[in-house]
DNA sequence: TCTGAAAATGTAAGCGCTTACATTCGGTCC
DNA sequence: GGACCGAATGTAAGCGCTTACATTTTCAGA
């Protein structure tokens, strides 16, 4: 405990016998440097426990190497997964990642941004697409390059992610091909979340197409946790005449329903098949396992933060790239049950 | 897009019309600024877009109210859990949190420690207390408070966790009031994890207490799957006799475990018990019902980051917190199935 | 109307670092 | 041996901000 201060490197400098410029070159390009001083300085550092300001740096450099991320809440694996490999990618090109949270608000989205451009975020990563103009503006006119993921959006901006609406419909194309005519969803909260939004309309969008009026298809949102899916699955198999089947908006919510359906002693899917979407670790676990989309996080990730360094670069990319979905079938879909009794 | 370049505050003196101090003071303390000036100020703010520099306000102003993480990873919903409380707590003090993850390496959680040091993080939050003393000297001579979570350190350092070895003595306790003497374990990797470590040795410990012998208790340890918990509990099950109970150090492993017994056309808990650790929402979800100990994350979060606070402020603090865990009995333990038969 | 203290604002000195430019040093070549 | 040159190092000017201190304004009280 040699004193709490914290060392500059003008101790470093003076500690080591060398100015304060030769001790920077020796912490950034070594090479400029002839072995000995490096030593010296190198030795100082060490003995000080010498750690360079980032707020000194980033001030004279104008450079900051770090980039941030927005998310909706920490909160949820799924969002941890991506960020996880998007920082891994990131490491590679030495840049570090801020991470921030919004809790599904715009206004918390923005002051976010706010804070990150402050601290000299080089690009940010944020989560879809459903924000106020102003904050893409603000990002925008500060020259701050950012790309949405885990959806795509419009015609502007720059996004790496899934089209979740596209997945939504083909996997109720299947259900509907097993016979089901009387579907029904247990939907993620689409406020501010443009992902549940769209998966809904793609289910929405396929029932109509084989011909399935909208109010023949009740809808029920749902929180992401286990309790709201039963809950809404409660509800849901109140309806007379019962749907056959229960599209949910993600898998956490299908396994909720599994559990409502249980406890109701309803066999899945024998009396009412269940779909997710996301295809968590959690989906092969359950008994049946679970039919659901998978969605490649980890891929989403890698291809956000290969994006967002292209745009710092200012190399070219492309505006929207896709990663693929795919269905798994697994247990908890089949045919509806035969017509007829109310098995009571 | 008025303009690429960011706007500092000289900019926005010259906008309004006043001096920098008069601009900085409107940000800080408004109170000191006469209605007007302070309305064409932000004024100024707002047209310009402007946001503060943070390098340079903790150049000046030698202070950045920002606490920062190091976890071992993001991608594990307990961190995350016990992370987004820890930020919560921390906003409403005006604390700004960065996270950091050493992917469990300690070199790399020494990286990131320097990493926030230099950007002047006022305290730390670390998780557990497994770490190289000169990981340690080197936050005290910085004069960093810092603070252990997840578990319960030994002398010195402040701390504020479970008592992970009690907790895991105690569950075993249980089980073997049901009659259990052929005990298994699958514990998570206790290389540079603490808290996998002391829940092994809970176990260990009142296994022997009960007579039972280091030998007659296999220890498999496997990481964080749901795969690498099944595919311990079949080499597990394939030991003559076959353990009447298999301990599992995290909810994950023992529902990954639960999984294999199905297979393997064990009844839980008829044929075999299984038991968890941290209450995960999963444990409520599975069939039967695991029975497991409950770690209450958010309020770990909640009271390390009044903690940090208080060390910051160098206001007098307990060394050490300890957050109660219970034990939740619900359906994976039952009593040993009756001796004989190999039910062949 | 004038005085003087308090309130509002301005001035300018750094905070720790990088970097353009200046200086010094150690060789090489004739 | 001296001129010259590139390499190594030093000097010093800011980067955008806060804040102690100086200056100006305001306004109550006489």
């Amino acid at each position: 405990m040699t004193g709490t201060a914290k060392p500059t490197l003008d101790d470093v400098a003076r500690a080591a016998g060398v100015s304060t410029a030769t001790v920077s070159r020796c912490l950034n390009s070594p090479d400029q440097v002839i072995a000995p001083t490096r030593v010296r300085v190198m030795q100082a550092v060490e003995a000080l426990g010498y750690t360079p300001d980032f707020g000194g740096r980033a001030l004279a450099s104008r450079r900051t190497n770090t980039v941030g991320a927005i998310i909706p809440t920490m909160d949820n694996a799924i969002f941890a997964r991506g960020l996880q490999s998007f920082q891994e990618a990131l490491s590679k090109f030495g840049k570090t990642l801020l991470v921030a949270s919004s809790n599904y608000d715009p206004a918390r989205e923005r002051e976010q941004m706010e804070v990150l451009a402050g601290r000299g975020a080089d690009g940010l990563l944020l989560i879809g697409s459903a924000r106020p103009e102003s904050s893409t503006e603000f990002l925008r006119r500060r020259g701050i390059p950012f790309v949405g993921a885990w959806n795509l959006g419009g015609e502007d901006g720059y996004f790496v992610g899934f089209d979740n609406r596209a997945a939504a419909a083909r996997l109720t194309e299947l259900v509907i091909g097993y016979g089901h005519r009387r579907l029904a969803m247990i939907a993620g909260i689409s406020h501010m979340n443009d992902r549940a939004a769209d998966r809904t309309a793609g289910v929405r969008e396929a029932a109509a197409a084989a011909g399935i009026a909208p109010a023949e298809l009740p809808v029920i949102e749902a929180a992401y946790t286990f309790e709201d899916g039963a809950r809404a699955m409660g509800e849901l198999m109140l309806i007379i005449p019962r749907p056959t089947v229960v599209m949910c908006g993600n898998d956490v919510l299908a396994v909720g329903a599994m559990q409502k359906a249980r406890e109701l002693g309803l066999k899945v899917p024998g009396d009412v098949s269940i779909t997710g979407f996301d295809d968590i670790d959690l989906a092969g676990v359950v008994d049946p396992k679970l039919t659901t989309v998978r969605v490649p996080h980890r891929r989403m990730g890698e291809a956000a933060a290969d994006m967002l360094i292209k745009l710092i670069n200012k190399q070219p990319v492309e505006r929207r790239i896709e990663i693929p979905t795919a269905i798994i079938e697994r247990g908890t879909l089949g045919p509806p049950p035969a017509e007829g009794g109310h098995n009571d």
